[in-house]
DNA sequence: TGATGTTAAGAAAGCGGTTTCAAGTTATAA
DNA sequence: TTATAACTTGAAACCGCTTTCTTAACATCA
């Protein structure tokens, strides 16, 4: 069960092939100091001859310091999160930091346990997106630890959280399918325990109350974020036997698990049904058809994340810029001539 | 920039509160040996009155092993990938190994970087995800730590390779569409210099044949595995004016910017074209319609290599299974009556 | 009861680097 | 030419744990 590994060659073994002391090597190594060019030479010829490569471990170690930034996200298999980590990569290319991601598979045990691995392994900062942990441990670790929170407010840290406006996203979006006619639009909600299923609900009616509609319970079904709930949301409105023109979905999943359910009752998109979403997910923009839909700026999310942690782990201001959505006009909305007395009446089947 | 972060608190600051030596502390912490309950419970204390968390790096370090397995993926924002990482890490559950994944995001220079970071931090076993790397420098490293490939056969490690027959798939999927009456099968080839993508050519070719039909060069086209691709065959397909009544796409994401394509041309799936994709990517069972697909069992892909690193941790035999591919039947294909005299006739809009 | 075998627990030696410290060299200035 | 400053470089301490080595206390057996 214990065997230990201990065997790669040392710095000390470059030391002695290369007949100086372990310190010049070390010292060759990391560039820290001038060091004599025939010494040089001979330490690297060492490190040729003897294929070493240094223990990363241990240099951690020796220096106090691990050049890393943990990453905390819900869920691995997601592009969404992905995408956001892919910029976090980005804005510490050219650093010497790297990234560490540890994904809790929305489990909220594993992801307090994840937080505290990576407080373990001594990363120097932490990004965390759209955690749960309970608010007062977080801004415990935040106290110790450089912390940059994507998707989630944490009070009395505001500078050091990035959340893009879900409101703002879903009004956009809404007040986008009203001025192309439609008054009678339905929502399929994300889910209500998380902020951002709630937010995006509240742009919605907000936008509707602006245009003078007031929003129809009988037009609003929640959802979970997952396709399945697209689709069976549609497969309640139509039992309610509601009216409606157009759909504005709480993310992309949903919209295609809608979109499905209107291709089974025989409905076309955008003709007889117009449809947004939220999220701009791979492959929205090659449904059927193109999905108008929310972006959040993900890559810039993470670039601006990763720097900064920077900024924090050298005790600087976070400097977190603020990020707007971007509605992506697509086709699977269609304008209708608006008529109010005469809605369009779908019925099941 | 050096400043270091030297304050946490220690095994000897736990040590002195409790009264204790600090391997005795360890012993505690690591249950590694029996210690006298009274001590035990004051070390315990200790570390809760100090807040305690033991330094994941010094411990590292201090055994010899990292307990942690480096998983080298081509790009992390791909859900594909996701699912298999998922799976080793479903693997790795009950086990104290982690998981610690290193994504190149399909830059070769970056590939090799990052294999040799793995090795640097001292994984005790790697994973690689169809990696690209001169397969001398794997063997090299194969050396010195266990070492699975998965999607890529390494010559003389073949035991330690765990590659889903794409020829089968395609086989599979091409078979299907010959069963269900189609003769006029084009195929939108995946990149044709990796080797996913030509064998699953080959399997398309083969099928094909093993029907009495000869492959012809006019329903063929060379993609890249992005939608665009699959969206830009069709397109070249039409110029050619060549007909078929189905198209084999090399995965899901193809197929997806082909179904625009027919989209675009005003052609319904399956009723006028049917498809059959490969990948089954999430989404896939939501697209208009549903997409055929073969599947790979990724999960149990990702299950096996977890267990076959750590039999090879052990000194064991891999003991890698063989995993079959499995074709998904959906919506997106249909019976044509065979009729080899009377193609229907497709032409660009 | 004395000799021997077990055990618990502290001291100390790693693990593989980095960095401080001190000494030895060489360059600079007077 | 000599005193002093500026470098290079090796020795040694250190990072925070684990694990071996040793010793002291205690149990076992004839």
């Amino acid at each position: 069960m214990s065997k230990k590994r201990r065997n790669s060659t040392t710095i000390f073994d470059i030391a002695n092939e290369a007949g100086v002391s372990a310190s010049t090597v070390s010292r060759v190594l990391n560039n820290s100091m001038p060091v004599d060019p025939a010494k040089r030479a001979a330490v690297l010829k060492a490190v040729q001859n003897l294929n070493f490569k240094p223990n990363l471990v241990a240099q951690e170690l020796g220096r106090g310091r691990t050049m890393t930034i943990g990453i905390l996200i819900p869920q691995s298999a997601s592009i969404f999160y992905n995408t956001i980590i892919n910029g976090i990569e980005q804005g510490l290319e050219l650093t010497p930091y790297r990234s560490l991601v540890a994904s809790s598979n929305y489990r909220l045990e594993e992801e307090r346990k994840l937080l505290d691995l990576l407080v373990a392994r001594r990363v120097d900062a932490i990004v965390t997106l759209w955690n749960q942990v309970d608010e007062t441990y977080l801004l415990e670790i935040a106290k110790e630890i450089p912390l940059i929170s994507i998707g989630r407010k944490l009070s009395g840290l505001e500078k050091q959280c990035l959340v893009v406006s879900n409101f703002q996203g879903a009004y956009q979006a809404t007040r986008y399918l009203i001025e192309r006619g439609h008054t009678r639009i339905a929502h399929i909600t994300g889910a209500l325990n998380v902020p951002d299923g709630m937010q995006r609900f509240e742009g919605y009616k907000q936008a509707l109350r602006d245009a003078g509609l007031e929003p129809d319970p009988q037009l609003i079904v929640e959802g979970d974020f997952e396709e399945q709930s697209g689709l069976f949301g549609v497969g309640v409105l139509f039992t309610r036997g509601v009216r409606f023109t157009a759909l504005f979905a709480g993310n992309d999943m949903m919209a295609m698990g809608a979109r499905l359910g209107f291709y089974r009752h025989g409905m076309r998109v955008p003709d007889d049904i117009s449809i947004v979403g939220y999220d701009d997910q791979p492959g929205s923009a090659y449904t059927i058809p193109p999905l108008t839909t929310v972006r959040q700026p993900l890559t810039e999310i993470g670039i601006a994340a990763a720097q900064a942690a920077l900024n924090l782990i050298e005790n600087q201001e976070p400097n977190l810029p603020v990020l707007n959505t971007e509605l992506l006009i697509r086709e699977s909305v269609a304008t209708v001539v608006r008529n109010d007395f005469n809605y369009k009446v779908y019925s099941p089947s």
